[in-house]
DNA sequence: ATGAATGATTGAAT
DNA sequence: ATTCAATCATTCAT
């Protein structure tokens, strides 16, 4: 109701206007030889319709011509009657403008990413932390991402000025749109609405080129992250002493080689490196160990020298020291964290024995058994003379699929040594 | 240049 | 959710 009304007092604007210079020598004489309303109305028309056929400079002289006409308030606000009725239909059609969900989805990720977000400087600190926080492994901003903040910049820039000419483009168009339905206004009914409509229209076919835009920007920005950010590509070994300490526990926890939670976490602090990649470390290491024993056999030796080592000396501190109660407490090689996994495994195979042995000991026990076969004090293993890493049923973790025979000597079938037994 | 070592990822199984 | 097994991609040693 409001943009007819509006536009009816566009017309009677319009038509106050042009009806006061009806000066037209034309027009006059056509009006006067035919004199009928009917067959001037025709020759409006038919004029209307030559319109496409003349030069532009004829179109524009006509046109103004046909403007100035004396009829042409009339025709006018019969085409707008016709307009008013057709304008119902119309308004039924349209008023549908759900803000796209894809297009919402790419300019989140692209704000993630940093690409359409706040310029220069907080933008790569979006960056980075939108790569920390889908890096999987957190904490672990200190990786260069120069190489990557470079190319990401790159993107960016890319990004942005092509969007600014996409942008400029179409408020151009827009304008010039915009422009050309205002003339049009004057010989045509055309409702605020409809330009609106237009506008809208044209800014949709932008949006969708936007959209292009934004699309390849995010397969950039993909690809580009899979090339610098895929941890895979920027491996660093860990250093000496990290897998020192790794092994170390691997080693004298050989009877059940899975850290708990809380152990992980303080590998890691120990290591420098994160609590997944602890795991990595360890699921890693099971499976290599496994897989070929024979091939660990001396780093296997060379750890529980060394563990064993340790928590001797540990153990003669804590003898000479305290009361016999609290025989390790958080010295280099001995791990004082809750030790879940060993009270399963470590406890009953001790028992053979009649053994008790507290949880928290058993990484010395498990080195210690090691190390006494190392230094020959036990009975003489037949055939290797070597640590062989068989072990009781308890010790199930290594031969839950893999006979692993193939790689590493099997050793004899009376000598079964689990680390946890003698 | 080549192969072994190694850290990370992936998919299935539990 | 964690682990295993296979695999990938890089680094290191030769």
């Amino acid at each position: 109701m409001d943009d007819q009304t509006r536009m009816m007092t566009g017309l009677t604007g319009l038509g106050g206007l042009t009806q006061g210079d009806v000066g037209d020598p034309d027009s006059v004489r056509k009006q006067q030889s035919l004199g009928q309303p009917q067959q001037d109305i025709g020759d409006i028309l038919q004029q209307i319709m030559a319109i496409t056929d003349e030069s532009l400079d004829e179109a524009q002289a006509r046109k103004h011509a046909l403007n100035c006409h004396r009829m042409k308030p009339a025709l006018f606000s019969v085409l707008c009657e016709i307009k008013e009725k057709t304008v119902l239909s119309i308004r039924g059609v349209q008023e549908e403008d759900p803000p796209d969900p894809q297009i919402m989805r790419l300019d989140n990720m692209l704000l993630a990413e940093g690409v359409s977000g706040p310029e220069k400087g907080g933008g790569s600190a979006a960056a980075a932390a939108a790569a920390a926080a889908a890096g999987g492994s957190p904490t672990d901003s200190s990786i260069e991402h120069s190489d990557y903040r470079a190319k990401l910049a790159q993107i960016r820039q890319i990004y942005h000025s092509e969007l600014e000419k996409y942008e400029q483009a179409c408020s151009e168009f827009t304008n010039h749109v915009m422009n050309l339905l205002r003339e049009q206004s004057r010989t045509r009914p055309i409702s605020p609405k409809e330009i609106e409509r237009m506008v809208a229209i044209i800014h949709r076919k932008f949006s969708s080129i936007q959209m292009q835009l934004k699309q390849s920007t995010c397969e950039a920005v993909m690809i580009l992250r899979s090339r610098f950010l895929d941890a895979r590509r920027k491996r660093r070994n860990f250093n000496k002493q990290a897998t020192e300490v790794l092994n170390e526990y691997f080693y004298s926890h050989l009877s059940n080689p899975y850290p708990s939670e809380e152990a992980k976490e303080e590998l890691a602090k120990k290591c420098g490196i994160t609590v997944s990649q602890v795991s990595n470390w360890f699921g890693n290491k099971r499976i290599r160990y496994k897989k070929n024993i024979g091939k660990f056999q001396e780093e296997a030796n060379l750890y529980a020298v060394k563990t064993a080592v340790d928590a001797a000396n540990v153990s003669a501190q804590a003898s000479q020291a305290n009361s016999p109660a609290t025989p390790n407490s958080g010295s280099p090689g001995s791990y004082s964290l809750a030790h879940t996994g060993d009270t399963y495994l470590g406890l009953r195979s001790l028992n053979g024995e009649g053994l008790t042995i507290a949880p928290s000991l058993q990484p010395q026990v498990d080195t210690l058994h090691r190390a006494t076969h190392l230094t020959g004090g036990y009975e003489e293993l037949s055939g290797s003379g070597l640590y062989t890493p068989h072990r009781l049923d308890a010790n199930s973790w290594q031969d839950t699929t893999n006979p692993h025979s193939v790689t590493s000597p099997p050793g004899p079938p009376g000598s079964v040594h689990s680390d946890t037994s003698n």
